[in-house]
DNA sequence: TAATACATACCTTCAGTTGGTATTAAAGTT
DNA sequence: AACTTTAATACCAACTGAAGGTATGTATTA
């Protein structure tokens, strides 16, 4: 549930006074990101037009984009790739942290998915990712095809060699594991009340318990009520 | 896992001599949602466009499309709502059948969502659903709002009054089980060998064991299996 | 001087519209 | 029952507009 967390939602780029040429080009390149990752998140994909994105930048007009990116599309992945990339780090420093062994670097994995959700002040409000397909199926991409490969497996088949987990399944166990915490708890997806969350939780919990894993604690529990209800204030 | 079963692949519609006008209109309909489906799982919905569909027609024109179908989202509702249905009718029929008890149900869910698999020949390869966001996004939300409260949560409170199911969270466990049995061990989402899902079918069972609940059967699982082969066949 | 960071104007593709025509079904007439 | 009239239907052909993308030019920086 950590990925979309980093955006910062309509906080209207300042305009700067028309010049030719800047500088320094990543700036833009930054706010064209930023611009289209917030209208992508709030208008979807499909309903944001290069021109709203023109629009939202300040001034440049559509050579600029252009120049920086040679298709929409390419926009969409380098905006999805700097939203991975943020969680990438997250979860690569936990899974080389040798103070942990695999068991408590799940646990931290799952913890610091709750936190890192709190902090952007949602000022517009987010639509459902159903009803974002572009972004939904990149989220399940990550998800199977970098979360779990690169970190989650890893961290369990550490955690078997360990001895702190015990499974014949660490690849399904990981799948599975980040499909509950990142799609199904996930607020984006499952607009769900905080006390539905609440609920998820604790069967999530039971469910986990009956494999043998102690992963959510109560603590961590109240963080993810937290978390929805930060979500549903906004409402 | 039952999804996206009944449609036909690439047989071309054979082609009328030209008449300005069919005398049973809902033949063309059928023909337009036959040749839509089959084109939106191949090349994906946001990759077909109207005059890919009208190239699949018998010589119709885009009027006819439009005359039965306001926009290209219409025509995918329809194209989703009849895959739906299909589902639906299958699932309301188990939910309301007198002679089993909820646990029965449940297990009979499972079973006709491995067999339904099997009947289509598939002659084209059918791209992943990860890279044609529109389904992908219809078949979550199908879950979700259709199947999850209209027949697996009804049959699981059955199953708890009638004391064959024992659980706290009718409505986790329901969505939890769909999200399973019709994403993660969906061929059209994850691909995986056929070793990979047997793999999946018997973590599941673990899972459900942990649970108390004994729904997966070897035989079930085998039958996983085969549905796997099926499609790992045509690659 | 060459490469870069844009701006401007244009092109193309595709969803959707408009106005018409032939066909069918229904209603009225004999 | 046959025949005409009428209205709705099923479709066709040509057009429109919006949006993604391109080509070319220009000022700026290295």
């Amino acid at each position: 549930m950590i990925m979309y967390a980093n955006y910062i939602p309509t906080v209207c780029m300042e305009e700067k006074k028309t010049m030719a040429r800047n500088k320094y080009p990543e700036e833009t390149l930054n706010q064209i990101l930023t611009v289209s990752l917030n209208l992508f998140m709030e208008k979807g994909y499909e309903h944001t037009s290069i021109q709203d994105i023109i629009n939202g930048l300040g001034g440049l007009t559509k050579g600029a984009v252009y120049h920086h990116f040679k298709s929409k599309e390419e926009i969409l992945q380098a905006v999805i790739g700097r939203l991975n990339q943020g969680v990438d780090e997250v979860y690569a420093s936990i899974r080389d942290d040798k103070s942990l062994n695999g068991h408590e670097k799940l646990r931290k994995i799952f913890r610091v998915s709750l936190n890192d959700h709190s902090k952007p002040e949602m000022t517009s409000t987010i639509p459902n990712l159903l009803d974002n397909p572009r972004m939904l199926a990149a989220l399940l991409r990550n998800i199977t095809e970098e979360s779990v490969p690169k970190y989650i497996q890893p961290i369990i088949e550490h955690g078997l060699a360990d001895g702190s987990i015990k499974t014949d399944y660490p690849k399904e166990l990981s799948e599975v594991l980040m499909l509950m915490g990142n799609l199904w708890l996930n607020p984006l997806v499952f607009s769900d009340t905080t006390e539905n969350a609440l609920r998820k939780c604790r069967f999530l919990q039971q469910v986990l318990l009956g494999l043998g894993f102690d992963l959510l604690d109560d603590q961590m529990i109240e963080r993810c009520g937290q978390l929805f209800r930060v979500y549903n204030e906004k409402a």
